[in-house]
RNA sequence: GCCUCGAUGGCGGAAUUGGUAGACGCGCUGGAUUCAAAAUCCAGUUCUUUCGGGAGUGCGGGUUCGAUUCCCGCUCGAGGUACCA
């Protein structure tokens, strides 16, 4: 009776769709417990061995949470909108749903495959337009709602309209756009349809504005920062200009402050708060207004250091600040344009390269300073970015290294403001341990006070307020792509207007070409059939467009991340046609309790989703307004690449030979290469003959007197390669025909190969497929293994010849069920030695699972295996609960062994065995016998001996003597049922 | 530059609040079984040694009876972020 994965995982895999034994219940007397992955991309590649590694983690708790009486909820979809499928739909011209479909079926089949407990009758797709009504939905909710400053909380723009045509907006304490004019309730009224929907679309969360974005002419499309290499395309190498285009935005700047706040009341780990932290970019500090001289125009500057107000010598503006071509002198008119230009055609990645090189040019006027009314001269400088703050800075040299390094290469005055500091080197940036001087009524005043006191003095003279400004901008939704999900919204008379929610979803057009059309519109500019007709609510043909009743679609769509901001509370109630998620679903999940996933997404995908969260919270759909309450992101799995290492010949002397490929074992390189060292190194001639190392090849007699230069390590595939490191050099040839005539040069018979650890991936010949591993040593065993590798959250490197350890503790495993070649389990009573095996196994899986530390469970059962092997033991009251503890890791060999075991039912729910410390109760200890710190031998004592018979039995025993050789200790510790340790 | 995380045998890694460093597995060595191989089983495997022992968790200090664990200073590596006023 072989362990037969082969058949026992179909059967069960086949047994678990069959029966829909992982369908979560939305009524259930159950608690809950909701278990979340990142939804995959489904990429053309399929999966690669990294892939499921998060999956098995959440599994495995998924199942674990089901013996403890859970009712779980673990689902699965795909984020199928993406680049890759429309990149390929433009080569070949298939439609991007179609590439998609095939590819999530294979993905589908390979997790399968793996044995996951997926309640798949909640799959979600995010190009689904089933799924993807609800995303537009959502769009729509933004785009009818504002946020209030005053409730702190987004409100329908019902209420605004309201205040507006009460009393104005003069009271409204919103965040919108910056330059908004005051205008009365009379005003309002007077406005016409289209002046007020203007204005309303200041206020709105989702909004149209002029965004500026990275624009490729000869692509006809817009391309993200990373599309972006020194300044051209990455594909390609086309110029990429700036341009400024008509682009929906989130207002996701409102919820800085609470995307901030709600970080201290989830459970992420540390790094990826901090690294949100740091893309919000909390700064408290002062705008404060300086007079231009002899000019209307004033300038505001944002500072975090307005204490040090009376240190400033100049101002800088950024080069495109809009003031400077107002205020610049005819004198300095020449060097400003001169200078402007040169930094327009300095990318910005050139810009932050050369951060050490100072630039920046004197526009000739002045501003006033106003507390001292002195005069500042103002610069202009690249240093100063337009897109933060106000694009201009009050320049303090003292206080700010950047404005010290500015002062000192132009000769500006650099005035000391802080007490007993040095600033003739650097700036003194310390704000903890300094005292204002020279500065006025701040005068001998510390940091936090000089900061109460200045804002204060600020905003009673006007020139500016207390603020606090955030890093983290408005994000821009629009994207100028086919493969998204379209927006619901047509224009009439070039303002946006929503669609009704009852006629959604939108379902993206068809259309012939998915490039952006001759005159660079988006895709969807293509479309024959992309109007909507108001009356009838339908989407009707271009030529019926009218600009009455029949007007232009949006030709753009949303971005990745709109599909994945949601999706989680879309799987509580995913085949709900009538509403997002129902109230009862909602209430009863309410949020995820486990979300696992990449950190690749800390500030994307896991900021967006905060905040349509806490929106869909404010309106009252969601109960929560923090989706997960623990996160965990697993480490990535890296390859281990193979090479073998070409011989490469110097000068072609030998004609004959330089033709020649020949691989040189890895050892023996090393050898040739230490070899050489040593010859250099003593001055020799580099020609010296390495034959001594080789001559066991005939090659190489022919090779004596030629040059050799040096070794080119070539990836091998992994799946050629055994585990002592060894290359199956006719399996090589057969892979690469080149090199079928190629001598190896061997070691001991074998060729080794180098290995390095890479990322995984194609071109490195280094990807491991699970679906091989599944077909050579079954789902169990990669489960196991991916487990076994190391720390869930640390990256570490696969190597397949480990897994034969998991698979023969499975094969181990199986064995303690059998007697007599005949499942058997004996019905006796267990011995205490058993009874303790199974005991400390139970506690230890059950701290590692709470701890994700899955890999030292792995070791637990194989130590617990062992034992019981060992003992010979075949009891079910020790098998049973054992096959239940194991089954969360590895649940096909546990179904089968439990229906063995007489069981009709399926394990998934069977209670977890409870753990009874009884069983572990010594009554001896193995006192370990240290000598300053140092463990020399070890001596058994009674558990409930006390210190002092302790040390009297040790100091009285002869090894104890043997090792003082007549010294005699200082100190004796004894630190009962732990250690005894002598000093001396 | 800043923030975060990490560094332990040939390799992946273990060591729960400071208390026996190297669990478990891979690989390697030797043995059993076999006509042979695979599979399986047994023993050994940090380094060093004059076989008594000695040293040892990236480096240098410190606290402690005792440090992989705590503190200070460094080196190297990974990830994130960046002229952010």
């Amino acid at each position: 009776m072989e362990y037969n994965f082969r058949e026992i995982e179909a059967n069960w895999q086949q047994y678990w769709a069959d029966n829909q034994t992982f369908k979560a219940e939305n009524n259930s007397d159950k608690p809950k417990f909701y278990v979340l992955d990142m939804f995959p991309y489904p990429s053309g590649a399929g999966l690669h061995v990294g892939h499921p590694l998060g999956y098995i983690a959440s599994d495995i708790y998924a199942r674990y949470k089901r013996h403890k009486g859970f009712n779980v909820l673990h689902p699965q979809g795909y984020d199928s909108f993406g680049l890759p499928a429309e990149q390929y739909a433009i080569q070949t011209g298939q439609h991007p749903a179609i590439t998609t479909e095939a590819n999530i079926k294979t993905y589908r089949r390979q997790l399968d495959k793996i044995g996951f407990s997926f309640d798949w009758s909640r799959e979600v797709r995010t190009s689904d337009p089933n799924y993807y009504k609800w995303t537009q939905w959502i769009f729509t909710l933004l785009f009818n709602s504002w946020y209030n400053k005053t409730s702190d909380k987004a409100e329908d723009i019902e209420s605004l309209i309201a205040i507006f045509s009460s009393e104005g907006n003069k009271n409204i304490n919103a965040v919108s756009d910056d330059d908004i004019e005051i205008f009365t309730a009379k005003d309002w009224k007077n406005y016409s349809e289209e002046e007020q929907q203007k204005i309303l679309l200041q206020y709105r969360l989702t909004y149209l504005s002029e965004t500026e974005v990275n624009w490729c002419p000869d692509l006809g499309t817009v391309l993200a920062n990373d599309e972006i290499v020194n300044g051209v395309s990455e594909r390609g190498g086309h110029t990429v200009i700036r341009k400024k285009m008509m682009q929906w935005s989130m207002r996701i700047t409102a919820y800085a402050q609470r995307l901030l706040e709600g970080l201290h009341k989830i459970d992420w780990p540390q790094p990826l708060k901090d690294s949100q932290t740091n893309w919000i970019g909390r700064s408290e500090g002062a705008m404060v207004t300086f007079k231009v001289d002899g000019h209307e125009e004033s300038i505001d500057v944002f500072t975090t250091r307005p204490d040090t107000i009376f240190g400033v010598s100049f101002m800088t503006l950024a080069p495109e600040h809009e003031l400077v071509s107002k205020i610049t002198t005819d004198a300095q008119k020449e060097a400003v344009e001169a200078y402007i230009k040169k930094t327009a055609k300095r990318s910005e990645l050139e810009r932050m390269a050369d951060v050490k090189t100072i630039s920046g040019v004197f526009t000739g006027a002045y501003a006033i300073h106003p507390f001292s009314g002195e005069k500042v001269q103002i610069w202009i400088g690249d240093y100063v970015l337009a897109g933060y703050g106000t694009g201009a800075v009050m320049s303090v040299p003292c206080g700010d290294q950047r404005d010290y390094d500015f002062a000192k290469h132009f000769n500006i005055e650099i005035p000391n403001i802080f007490e007993n500091v040095d600033i003739s080197e650097e700036a003194y940036a310390d704000k903890e341990n300094t005292v204002i001087t020279n500065s006025d009524f701040l005068n001998g005043l510390p940091y936090k006070k000089a900061m109460k006191r200045i804002i204060y003095e600020i905003e009673q003279r006007g020139f500016g307020y207390g603020k606090i400004n955030y890093r983290l901008r408005d994000a821009v939704f629009s994207r100028q792509r086919y493969w998204g999900e379209p927006f619901p919204v047509y224009y009439k008379n070039g303002l946006p207007q929503m669609i009704a929610t009852q006629y959604l979803p939108i379902v993206l057009p068809k259309v012939e070409k998915y490039l952006p059309t001759e005159d660079g519109k988006p895709p969807l500019g293509n479309a024959l059939t992309w109007a909507w007709d108001t009356i009838k609510n339908e989407v009707v043909s271009n030529e019926l467009i009218n600009n009455e009743t029949i007007f232009p679609l949006e030709l753009n769509t949303m971005p990745g991340w709109a599909g994945s901001s949601s999706y989680f509370n879309r799987y509580m109630d995913a085949n709900n046609p009538d509403e997002f998620v129902s109230k009862e679903a909602v209430n009863y999940w309410r949020d995820v309790d486990l979300y696992i996933g990449g950190s690749e997404h800390a500030t994307g995908h896991l900021l967006y989703s905060r905040f349509w969260q806490k929106f869909l919270f404010d309106k009252g759909i969601l109960p929560v307004d923090e989706y997960a309450k623990k996160l965990i992101n697993q480490g990535m799995i890296t390859g281990t690449s193979a090479f073998v290492y070409r011989w490469e010949f110097g000068e072609g002397n030998n004609s004959e030979m330089a033709k020649k490929t020949i691989f040189v074992s890895k050892n023996l390189m090393d050898n040739i290469i230490r070899e050489r060292r040593v010859i250099e190194k003593e001055g020799k001639n580099v020609k010296v003959d390495p034959s001594d190392l080789l001559k066991q090849t005939k090659v190489l007699e022919a090779q004596k007197n030629s040059k050799w230069s040096h070794f080119t390590p070539i990836h091998v595939d992994v799946s050629l390669v055994n585990a002592s490191d060894e290359l199956d050099i006719d399996a090589f040839k057969k892979w690469r025909p080149e090199f079928s005539d190629a001598e190896f040069i061997l070691e001991e018979g074998k060729y080794i190969v180098g290995r390095e650890i890479e990322k995984m991936s194609k071109s490195k010949y280094n990807v491991v497929n699970p679906d091989q591993i599944c077909e050579e040593y079954g789902a169990d065993s990669l489960r196991l293994f991916e487990m076994f590798l190391g720390p869930l959250e640390q990256s570490k490197p696969w190597k397949t010849s480990g897994i034969s350890g998991v698979y023969s503790f499975l094969k181990k495993l199986w064995k303690l069920y059998i007697t007599n070649g005949a499942f058997f389990v004996s019905e006796d009573k267990p011995t205490k030695e058993e009874l303790k095996t199974l005991h400390k196994t139970i506690k230890k899986v059950e701290e590692d699972i709470a701890n994700f530390s899955f890999n030292t469970s792995v070791s637990t059962f194989m130590i617990a295996v062992n034992e019981l092997t060992a003992l010979k033991c075949n009891k079910r009251a020790i098998l049973e609960p054992l096959t239940i503890i194991i089954e969360p890791y590895a649940p096909h060999i546990a179904e089968e062994l439990w229906k063995r075991l007489g069981h009709t039912e399926s394990i998934s729910t069977v209670d977890f065995p409870i753990f009874n410390p009884e069983y572990l109760i010594e009554s001896t200890k193995e006192y370990p016998i240290s000598f300053n710190g140092k463990m020399r031998f070890k001596l058994e004592f009674p558990m409930d001996m006390d210190k002092d018979a302790i040390e009297k039995a040790v100091m009285a025993h002869e090894r104890t003597q043997a090792q003082l050789q007549g010294r005699i200790p200082k100190k004796v510790i004894v630190v009962p049922g732990k250690i005894v340790n002598i000093v001396g």
